[in-house]
DNA sequence: ATCGCTGTTGCGAAAAATTGCAATAACGAG
DNA sequence: CTCGTTATTGCAATTTTTCGCAACAGCGAT
C-alpha cells in the first residue's frame, strides 16, 4: 500500500523489543505524505485530522524515537527542525540563505570527505544528512552578496 | 585586556548602525571567557553573576545578532544550541555519539568539499561550522558498534 | 481468546525559547 | 554638555518542547 517498506520496519521494531502502536504508524504516514521534509507541527496537523486524540508530545517522542531507529532523519535548517524519510539514497542540502531556496546534493559528493576524516582521524563519521547554507546560483547572478 | 580583537567590532557594530551596549559585551566577554563552546543558558548565569538585571530574552535576542555579524559561531550538537567565538581560524566537531567526546578537525579538511560544491552546483557554501557525528577512535576499539 | 508484563500514550505541569510593547539609553548633531 | 531619534532592553505573556506519572494497550505465552 505504502511506498515505504511496511513490513520491514514493523518486524524491526517488534524485534528490538518496541511495540508496533497505531500512533507511530500515522506518524511516519504523515511524514511519508508530506513528501520531503516536515516538522513536528505540521505532522501534528496531519496526523491530528486522522486521529484527533494523539497529543503533540507522543509527536515530539515518536519523531526522537523514529530517529534513534534511523527510520526518518532529522534535520535543522537555519534553526528549526525537520525530519523526512530515512530513504536508502541519503542526501544533503543546500540552503540559500537570499531565497530560502532548498536544493539536494547526492550523498556522493560528501562521501568523501567522510572517507578522508576516517582515515586522517580514525572517526567513523555517521551523521546520514548534512545541511549548507549558502548562495544559490540564481541569487548570485542577481546580486552582489551582502560583503565583499 | 581581552585577547579578541574588541576596537574591531566595536566600530563595526557602530559603522553598521547597530548600538555598543554594556549587555552585547557582557555576553560576547561570557563567551570568550568559556573558553570553548557555551549555551546561552551558561552565558546568561555567567551574565547574570556580573550584572543580575540582565534579562534571559536579552542572551537569546543578543546571540542571535552577534551570530548575524559573525561574531560568533552558532553551532548544533545532538539537539543542543552551542555558541562560540569566531576565531579567525573556523573548525569543526567531530561528536562521538558513543562517549560524547568532541574534537576538532580543521577548516581545511573540509573546504575542498564545499570547493567541489561550488564548481559543480555553483552554489557557494558559507556554512562555518560542522558538526559530524559518529564513532572516535577510542570507542571504536572498545568494543563492535551498535549494529552490524 | 485471555492474561500479564511492560512499553507507550495522554494529560497536566514545567521548562525552554520567542515575541509585543512601553520604557530606557546609545550616540550623532548642535 | 544637552537633546532627539530610534535601536535595545526588561518585563510579561505566548509559544514551543520536554517531562512525570497513572492509565492504557501491544504482543508473547498459555
Amino acid at each position: 500500500m505504502n511506498h515505504y517498506d511496511m513490513g520491514n520496519w514493523v518486524s524491526r521494531m517488534r524485534d528490538q523489543g518496541f511495540r508496533v502502536t497505531p500512533q507511530r504508524q500515522l506518524i511516519l504516514d504523515a511524514i511519508y505524505e508530506s513528501g520531503g521534509h516536515t516538522t513536528p507541527e505540521e505532522i501534528y496537523e496531519r496526523v491530528h485530522a486522522k486521529a484527533p486524540a494523539v497529543n503533540l508530545a507522543t509527536i515530539y517522542r515518536t519523531v526522537d524515537f523514529l530517529r534513534e531507529l534511523r527510520l526518518i532523519t532529522e534535520m535543522s535548517i537555519s534553526g528549526k527542525t525537520y525530519y523526512e524519510i530515512a530513504g536508502d539514497a541519503p542526501h544533503h542540502h543546500l540552503v540559500c540563505r537570499c531565497c530560502g531556496h532548498i536544493e539536494q546534493i547526492d550523498h556522493a559528493t560528501v562521501v568523501g570527505l567522510f572517507t578522508r576524516i576516517e582515515q586522517e582521524q580514525q572517526f567513523k563519521v555517521e551523521t546520514d544528512h548534512l545541511a549548507l547554507v549558502g548562495v544559490c546560483r540564481h541569487c548570485r547572478e542577481q546580486a552582489t552578496p551582502t560583503a565583499s
